[in-house]
DNA sequence: CAGATGTCAGACCAACTGATATGC
DNA sequence: CGCATATCAGTTCGTCTGACATCT
C-alpha cells in the first residue's frame, strides 16, 4: 500500500492472469449466480454442445472422469441437465442441457455478465472484446481435447 | 468433440478467464517451478515492495490473515522471506524478502515464462503483450486494498 | 479496557486415489 | 480375458471459523 516505493519490476502475465481470476471467483458466488461457477461453466459447454459426451466434457473442464461425476450429480440434482446411455456403446454416457437447465443458465449468466462489467469497468467495450478475443484466441491452442469450450 | 454442432452462441470472457487460469494451474506445479504458484505471486510482489505490511500482503492476495500466516509460514521455513516487528507499531509485522527468496524467484519465474510461451503459443508477442496490458490495467481498477500487484 | 494484529487448532469443502460394477 | 467407462468410498489438501496472545 505504497505506490511510492515499487519497482520498475513487471508482474508476469500468468500471475495477473491468476489474479483477476481470483478477483471474478471471489465475487462469482454461488449467492450472486444461483449457481457455482463451475456448474456454469458446464452449462456453457453443454448448451453450444448438444448431447455431448460425458468424458469429453470431463476433459474439457479438465476434471477428472471422478470429479465430473460429482459435478453432473449436482446438476442432475437441480434438474439442470440429463444423463443418457450412448446407444452407440452403452458404457457411455450423454449429457443434455435441460430446459430448466438453459432457463437457469441464461439467468446465472446474466448476473455473471453484470459482474464483468465492474471487474472489467477499467476498459472499454472495445478493450473488453479484445481482451475476450485473447483469451479465447490463447485458449484454442490448448490442448484439443479442451476443444468443446471454443466457438 | 464435434466441432460441426457448435452453435454460435458465445463463452463469456470470465468463463475464458476462469479456464485459461485452470490451464496454468494445471500445468505450474511444484515439481515444474520449485514452488507453489501462490508462493511465486507473493514473492514477486515483496520483491516489488520492499517491507510491506504482512496485512497488505494479504488484502492484495485477496488471502485471510490467517491464510496469510500459514502461507507465510511456508516461505518462512524455506528462507525466502523474514518477519519483523513494526517499530512503529509493534503489533505488526514487515515482511521482507530474502537474498535465497529472490533467487529462488528468478528461477521460478524463468520457468513461468517458459510455461507462458507455451500456453500462450497462439498469440504472437504482441498480442502478449497486449494481454498483459489488458489485465493488468483490469487489476488496476479493483479495490485499492489490492493494490501492491500493480507496477 | 476496547480494538487491532498475528497466531494457532479444529471444522469444512473441494479435489485426488483406489476399488467396484457394467459393457465392449 | 483385457480394456474402457462411470460410479462410489476413503484420503488429502486448501480454505474458512473461532479462540487466544500480544500490543496500542
Amino acid at each position: 500500500m505504497n505506490p511510492a516505493t515499487q519497482t520498475p519490476q513487471q508482474t508476469g502475465t500468468m500471475g495477473l492472469l491468476s489474479q483477476l481470476n481470483r478477483v471474478v471467483f471471489r465475487r462469482a458466488t454461488e449467492d450472486v449466480l444461483g449457481m457455482k461457477m463451475k456448474q456454469l461453466i458446464a452449462l456453457e459447454i453443454l448448451a453450444r454442445n448438444e448431447g455431448c459426451l460425458q468424458q469429453d466434457l470431463g476433459s474439457t473442464l479438465m476434471l477428472d472422469p471422478n470429479n465430473c461425476v460429482l459435478l453432473l450429480n449436482e446438476l442432475d440434482e437441480r434438474g439442470y441437465v440429463e444423463r443418457r446411455r450412448d446407444p452407440c456403446d452403452r458404457r457411455r454416457h450423454i449429457v443434455v442441457i435441460t430446459a430448466a437447465g438453459a432457463k437457469a443458465l441464461k439467468k446465472a449468466t446474466a448476473k455473471l455478465e453484470e459482474l464483468e462489467g465492474e471487474v472489467l469497468a477499467n476498459l472499454d467495450p472495445a478493450e473488453r472484446e479484445q481482451l475476450r478475443d485473447l483469451l479465447a484466441r490463447a485458449m484454442e491452442g490448448q490442448d484439443p481435447s479442451v476443444a468443446l469450450l471454443c466457438g
